[in-house]
DNA sequence: TCAACCCGATTGTCAGACATTCTTTCAATC
DNA sequence: GATTGAAAGAATGTCTGACAATCGGGTTGA
C-alpha cells in the first residue's frame, strides 16, 4: 500500500475537535496596530512627539501603506492624533481632558461594578479573587508594569461580567487613553497599596452581592485614582 | 507698472483677521470617511452586505490605498466590520447588541442631561429651544430624514453643554452605530409625536434647571426609544 | 451524496513614484 | 538687531501597478 498523502481535510480531522475554528488569520496591519498600541502604553513615545512614517516603516519592517492603515485605526481609537500634512503624533493630554476621561470612566465603571455584583457567577468570582491576589503580589513588588497589567486583569473580569459588552468596549478604550497616567501614578509612593485596599473593598462588596456597596467602593476607587493621577501629573506644587 | 502678482502672504493678509486660522485642509481619506459614514447612516448599504473595494474605488473616484485607510477608520469606529481575507461589510446587529448599545446610551445620555441642566447658559438654552422647534416641524411633516437630523441636533446641543467632551464623543459614536434603527423607528406610527413630547419634557426640565427631573425625563425617553426600536425590528409578533 | 479539486473574484501587501505641504535655514531688508 | 522673505530639505497625501494568498462556488469524480 502506498503511503497516503495527507489532504487538507485529513489535517483538519487530525486536530483536536475544539477551539481550532475561529483562529482568525492575523494580518500585518493588525500586528502593527497591536505593536504600536503596546509601544504607546509602554511610553516608548514621548507625549506630543511626532511619529515619522518612514522611521516606523523601517523599524517595523513593513511598507508604508500597511503602516498608514494601522495609523488610521489608532487615530480612530484616539490613541494618536493625525493632523493633515503634519502626520501622526502622540497626544499630549491636558489635565482637563484627563479629568473628562476619568469622569467618563467613573460613570462606566461604577455601573459595571454594580451590574457585576448582581450577576457574576461563582466561577468568575473565583477568577476575580485570583486577579486580586495577583495584583497584591505586584503591589508588594516594585514592578510597575506588573501592577498596571494585573490591575487591568482585575477590571477586565468585572467588565466582562457586567452583562454589557459595549460598556466593556468603551471602558477599555478610555483606560487605554490614560494608560501613561495610570502607570505613572501607580508608581507613586503608597498608591499601589491604597489601590489594593480599594480593590479589596470592591471585591468584598461584589462577593457579598451588595450592589450598592460595590458602586460606592468603585466610585471611591476611581476618584482616588484620578487624584493620584493629578498628583503624578503636577509634581511641583 | 506691471500688474503685481499676489504672493501667498498677500492672500492671507487680505482675509478677515479672525476665524481664518484653523481651516484644516480636508484630505481624500477624510472626505471618504465622511461620505461612507453618511452612506451608512442613510441605509445605502444593506446590513450584512459586503463592501467590495474595487466597487467603492470606482464609485468614489479614489485609489485603493486611500479607500482602505478610510475603511480602517470606519472599522475602528465599529461602523463596519472587517474580516481578514473577506474584507469589509456592514454589521448586522443582533437585538442583544442593539440593547447593549441603548443601555450604554442611556447611561451616558442621562448623565449628560443631568449635567446640562446644571450648567447650560441661557444662549445655549435658546439654541436648544430652537432645535426642539425644528424637530417639532419635522415631526409634523413626513420627512423621516429630517426627523432624525433635527433630533440629532437637539441631543448634540445637550451633549455639547454637559461639560465633558468625552461623554459627547462616546455618545456620538454609539448613536451612529444604531442610526438605522433610529431612523426606522422614527418612521413608526406615532413615534415622532411621542418622541416630541418626551423631548419637550426634557427641555422643560433643563430650562427649569431641575436636574433630577431632567434625568428622569431623559431616562424615560431613551427607554421608549429602545422599545420603539425593538418594535420596528420585529414587526411580526 | 459527499469530498476533492479547480478557477475566478477579492483581499493583503509591497515597491515606487510624484505633487503638495511643512519645517528649517539663511540671506536680505528695514 | 529683529523681522521678513525666499529657498532647500524633509515628510506627507495620493496614485499606479503588481503579485501572492485566500475565499467562495461550481465541477468533477468516486
Amino acid at each position: 500500500m502506498l503511503p497516503q498523502v495527507a489532504t487538507p481535510m485529513d489535517e483538519i480531522k487530525k486536530m483536536p475537535p475544539d477551539l481550532n475554528l475561529k483562529v482568525s488569520p492575523r494580518t500585518v496591519q493588525q500586528e502593527t496596530v497591536d505593536k504600536l498600541r503596546l509601544a504607546i502604553f509602554s511610553g516608548v513615545f514621548e507625549p506630543g512627539s511626532r511619529l515619522i512614517e518612514s522611521n516606523l516603516c523601517t523599524r517595523l519592517g513593513i511598507s508604508r501603506p500597511s503602516l498608514r492603515e494601522a495609523l488610521r485605526s489608532l487615530a480612530a481609537e484616539r490613541l494618536i492624533d493625525i493632523v493633515p500634512n503634519r502626520g501622526p503624533s502622540i497626544p499630549a493630554l491636558s489635565w482637563e481632558e484627563v479629568t473628562a476621561i476619568y469622569e467618563a470612566r467613573e460613570l462606566l465603571e461604577v455601573e459595571a461594578v454594580g451590574r457585576c455584583a448582581k450577576r457574576i457567577s461563582d466561577e468568575q468570582l473565583d477568577a476575580l479573587e485570583k486577579a486580586l491576589s495577583a495584583f497584591e503580589g505586584a503591589a508588594l513588588s516594585n514592578d510597575g508594569l506588573a501592577r498596571v497589567t494585573t490591575a487591568a486583569d482585575f477590571y477586565s473580569i468585572i467588565l466582562a461580567n457586567c452583562g454589557n459588552p459595549i460598556l466593556e468596549e468603551i471602558h477599555r478604550g478610555l483606560v487605554a487613553r490614560i494608560s501613561l497616567f495610570r502607570s505613572r501614578s501607580m508608581s507613586l509612593e503608597g498608591r499601589a497599596m491604597s489601590s489594593l485596599a480599594e480593590m479589596k473593598e470592591i471585591f468584598e462588596s461584589i462577593a457579598a452581592r451588595d450592589e450598592k456597596a460595590a458602586r460606592k467602593a468603585s466610585r471611591k476607587h476611581v476618584l482616588k485614582a484620578m487624584a493620584a493621577a493629578k498628583k503624578s501629573m503636577t509634581p511641583t506644587d
